[in-house]
DNA sequence: CAGTGGTCTAGACCACGGT
DNA sequence: CCGTGGTCTAGACCACTGT
């Protein structure tokens, strides 16, 4: 009757949803019904349910109830790590090889995707990511020089440009997009495979405080996977 | 000096963050003090770390305190909605289009997903989604006939399967994997492109209660985005 | 306008895990 | 051991929104 975690009744809860005790569409009784039932406080109801909104199971709103989903949402999610631990946690030896360095003015698709003036120059930078001397991916980046002042300076060949800005400039925001595109024969050659063939990618941008930082798109040779659990 | 929520709290304490006020690797206050400073209930500073932890910015442990984690851990999350919402929302019509549906034993790679024997046969199921009569995806599925018996009834040129399952087999977890792949004659006809184009895969396996419900490989055509934000 | 979830509080006990 | 976060409680007020 007495130690009710609020986990254990997310559980509770949970199972009675897949159960089919409760069904989709329904209207649960309210937090304060509940509580009684489990004989707890309605505080520790609450963040139960709370964690099951999270979760896309139930929606809740004010007045209206909680509402168990016609269909619950499936959320994947997975972190976004640096190429460095990506190689590192394979038991590979990681290393960054830059084989393009330059300062220019971007080509219009990058300069829209930072909102910055195509005319303004910005570091370009190419760089093969090696796990153990094989290509682990591509990396086509674009910086704001204005936005990260000491990348100039910074010791890319030892440290991933990825890794230097995180460092220095953390907690930006960004979007991300993944798609896959045939590969060219800069792509091909970089990573030591054939024209044609499908790479994955992640395309990038982020910004700290509305100002642009970089613009970075990855390519994976045939055959990378992003995984993740529901 | 009053009216403190855990939300604004939560964005005191990232302005801190994010100033370089308090660094990476650093301690930060234990709540109790926090709760001073706010001059609020030590539970809502509990509440704003809380949050912050799951976004991936601070570490907190027992006794050990609370620390600002060294390399912020950037999460990406999406919902994986239905082929049908997917469309809907982009003002087409949906329509799947069975192209094939048998019973036979499943290749060795699909039952090792599926954990099941070679020997089993299972329901195969190659659709193609249509938006407003363009190919939006190609989809090749098998499904578990035991675990979703009334599969075989259900009015797939109506509702895809997908959406079928998820109805009557809810709350199941599953694992994703995204790749690229490029096409093969088969599905290049399906999404009306040319063999040998990068086709962007999400390969989904599902299960509910221990017994696998369904394997199922999505193809979507040369261009195709999945976007999401930090 | 009334009922539901959202939130805050002050206080308490506990589990973990560094020292 | 003992300080820190983790959690629960009982009660209160509030914001939103369906009717």
């Amino acid at each position: 009757m007495s130690r009710h975690s609020h986990q254990s009744i997310r559980e509770s809860i949970r199972r009675r949803l897949t159960s089919g005790e409760w069904l989709p569409g329904a209207l649960m009784p309210g937090e304060t019904e509940i509580a009684a039932e489990f004989g707890c406080a309605r505080s520790t109801v609450n963040r139960a349910l709370r964690g099951l909104a999270q979760e896309g199971l139930i929606e809740r709103k004010r007045r209206a109830g909680t509402r168990i989903l016609e269909l619950p949402v499936r959320r994947a999610h997975f972190d976004l790590s640096l190429i460095r631990q990506e190689v590192e946690s394979m038991g590979s030896t990681y290393l960054p090889q830059v084989v393009l360095r330059e300062i220019v003015p971007p080509p219009k698709r990058i300069a829209e995707r930072l909102k910055l003036e195509p005319s303004e120059p910005l570091l370009h930078l190419e760089t093969v990511h090696l796990a153990s001397s094989h290509p682990h991916a591509f990396e086509d980046r674009w910086v704001n020089i204005d936005a990260a002042p000491g990348i100039l300076d910074a010791p890319l060949d030892k440290i991933s440009v990825n890794e230097w800005l995180i460092r220095e400039v953390p907690y930006s925001s960004g979007d991300v997009i993944f798609a896959a595109q045939n590969a060219g024969p800069r792509e091909a050659k970089a990573l030591n495979t054939l024209p044609g063939d499908a790479l994955f990618t992640i395309d990038r941008a982020t910004w700290f405080n509305d100002v642009y930082v970089t613009a970075v798109k990855l390519f994976y040779p045939p055959g990378h996977e992003l995984r993740t659990t529901l």
